[in-house]
DNA sequence: ACTGTAATGGACTCTTTGTACGTTTATTGA
DNA sequence: TCAATAAACGTACAAAGAGTCCATTACAGT
């Protein structure tokens, strides 16, 4: 009795699948408990002994597919490392996790109503971004794409601001546009290997993040 | 007549106004047309003479508190750019506008259901890069708090993902895992200035990623 | 075969949505 | 200032969904 009541396992896997396949297929915020009991071939009443709503059901459906998200970042990290190697393959096999659950992916980034604001907002900054470097003689040859590099400085932008109003802005905004232009520009290793910084920060001020974190 | 009639700017400020407030002290899910006209003093079917639905109103809302999100990144590009400086200020500037708007990107960024789910996936990756971190000796003095750096990196690798699907994959897992790699180690000044990668980047396998651009 | 529990098949209340339409009030311009 | 116009009011209505309830039926474990 340890383990669950096959009918309750055959009822919730009905269920995840059923919100799925009705994912994939009209949009999330439409979609109603009815809807989810009618496709799993359940009754309504049915769905309310296993959730509470909706959003339980598609969390447990999400979290699945996390789990894998970070199963490559599980390396161990041995001492011995060459850093760019190890993010390397972990970066891959994320990408290729993605790759082979791209539909979920889909569901959990982009196509709901309020992620899309986060996605245009982003774009937005992307564009602003690109129009920035295609005014910039010094852009034209870059060795990766403008759009990507757009995307990701508008990614870092974005992360920075989600993260200080999570954790309720424990920096200033001038500690925060420092941090955030470092690693933009520099990247991660800024932090590691700070001399890197002289080569091309000559316009930096001082930074005054030390003394607070 | 060409401009709108006193009465139309006044129910649709109310109405504005109200959805603020009311996202301010609950859930924004859990608010009904009929809230929002109560808190404006309307009535509800005045609500339908202006907006379809709720999303519509927030969206008017939002789009101006955007629009000066990026008004920092208007400054003239500069051909006589100091890089850090431009980004340092311009992300200054965004800071400070987050600041004193912090409470609408709560909502924007933070507040809601689909958002949380990647803002908790977010966290899920940077709680594994952190973890990453104090495992390794040559971390132990960063420049940078881990938080940050870890959430930077976690924040990349989701907007990248994001971007990358959006985009349906115009690139290859692997592709992107060196982007994604590249970018979040060395910055978006590895594009620009290539040579940089050398110095620590003995692993890395050969780009191949230029072809494709 | 017996027992406990899951799922069924209805029914019911409550809330919200979206729309309708005649009435009242505010705005504009002649 | 007054008439024409349009907005907002007040109220009502139908439709849909959420959430709960309960007696009945189906099923799994011992």
């Amino acid at each position: 009795m340890n383990e669950l009541d096959p009918r309750v396992r055959r009822t919730r896997q009905a269920l995840r699948e059923a919100l799925v396949a009705l994912i994939l297929e009209q949009n999330y915020d439409t979609i109603t408990i009815q809807d989810i009991t009618e496709r799993a071939g359940l009754r309504r009443a049915t769905f309310y002994l296993h959730y509470h709503d909706k959003e339980e059901l598609l969390l447990t459906i999400l979290q699945s597919a996390v789990d894998g998200l970070t199963g490559g970042m599980e390396a161990p990290p041995d001492t011995e490392c060459l850093m760019y190697e190890q993010v390397y393959h972990s970066d891959l096999k994320m990408f290729l996790h993605v790759e082979s659950n791209a539909s979920l992916y889909h569901i959990i980034l982009g196509r709901q109503e309020t992620n899309q604001i986060i996605q245009r907002v982003r774009m937005y900054i992307a564009a602003h971004i690109m129009q920035y470097f295609e005014h910039d003689p010094k852009m034209n040859a870059l060795s990766l794409p403008v759009e990507v590099v757009a995307n990701y400085m508008a990614g870092v932008k974005l992360a920075m601001i989600s993260w200080w109003l999570e954790k309720d802005m424990p920096y200033s905004p001038s500690q925060m546009a420092e941090m955030c232009a470092r690693l933009s520009l520099d990247g991660a290793l800024t932090a590691v290997l700070p001399e890197f910084r002289a080569n091309h920060l000559q316009g930096a001020p001082a930074s005054t993040v030390e003394t607070v974190a």
